[in-house]
DNA sequence: CATTAATGTTTCGGTGTCGAAAATATTGAA
DNA sequence: TTCAATATTTTCGACACCGAAACATTAATG
């Protein structure tokens, strides 16, 4: 086997080990380490993001409307739930991009309740010029794994993913 | 092979794909989802600890209190480093707990720059009794998976962690 | 049709976090 | 010894989010 190196999620199992060693904590290894793996690439963002004066939560949402294509149009509620965030919580978000000039905010037509939001040009050019340094993160952030690794990782968290959205979301 | 689900990850990188079909999103499926299950078992512990009347954040300051051992003691900095955020809001956190009579402050009496943080004995109980719920709810999220997968994803997930450790944190 | 229920968004109050500056204590160097 | 640099925590002023209530609109029911 490969001489493992260990990380801080060991060091802090090992101690709990030690004080409980009736605790079964093969599980928590795993979870632990997505909420940590999850916290530093939301940081990392930031720094990725901080050329393009936007910050990760921006970008979430203008991609967001991009990558449904013509007319990169969406309801305020979609846009939430695809960004996994309250409703009240996008008001915000779309009050400081409005206020940016990145996205509009229009009521449709067929159901006054609804509000469209819609990326402006400059909202498309924005994303468009961040999308590849968002990637290029990635990659770099993936790369210590083998391509059979990494493809063995992605379908484990794949798994967890549709378990979790079927029993709790 | 399996015929595998798909989840959300899966949807957004199809857009995105045929929207701009020259990007190669294969790390950006890693890291999208590493992010989403860090919400998802951060929410879910919520809901963990709503019977025991604490927050996430109180549980993983008293924890890191409590897998120490005796004294249960550690300075306000280490504290704030072992869970990743500033002492700025670790101050808070500590005011929080000490008037819920979870925590003390002493000043150090060999530096006294430093004010240490120990656990007391309802605190010691209120951790005592969570943990196993903590450890449970792990091992559901993670049950979905065979055992040589959760091996072979908790390696994976360390190896990123210790990459990312030393490579920029 | 009225009236009631359901849906979509915003407002409001509260919570939790960060970053910079302040306050205090220690260490090092002249 | 004294003064400057460093280290630790707290205070202060943002910012971002959530949850519940309010508001406006649409759908369903008798």
């Amino acid at each position: 086997m490969t001489n493992r190196e260990l990380d801080r999620v060991d060091q802090a199992l090992a101690e709990w080990q030690t004080e409980c060693p009736e605790l079964d904590l093969e599980a928590a290894g795993i979870t632990l380490r997505l909420v940590l793996l999850g916290k530093y690439i939301e940081q990392g963002a930031k720094n990725t993001f901080a050329p393009y004066d936007i910050q990760p939560w921006e970008f979430d949402v203008l991609a967001t409307l991009r990558r449904k294509g013509e007319p990169y149009e969406l309801s305020a509620g979609e846009l939430a739930r695809s960004v996994v965030m309250t409703c009240s919580g996008m008001t915000h978000r779309l009050d400081r991009l409005q206020a940016r000039g990145l996205v509009e905010r229009h009521t449709s037509p067929s159901d006054r309740r609804q509000v469209l939001v819609r990326l402006t040009q400059a909202g498309i050019e924005l994303v468009d010029s961040a999308i590849e340094q968002r990637v290029q993160a990635a990659r770099n952030i993936v790369a210590p794994l083998s391509q059979d690794d990494a493809d063995h990782l992605r379908e484990s968290l794949r798994r967890l993913l549709v378990h979790l959205g079927n029993h709790g979301d």
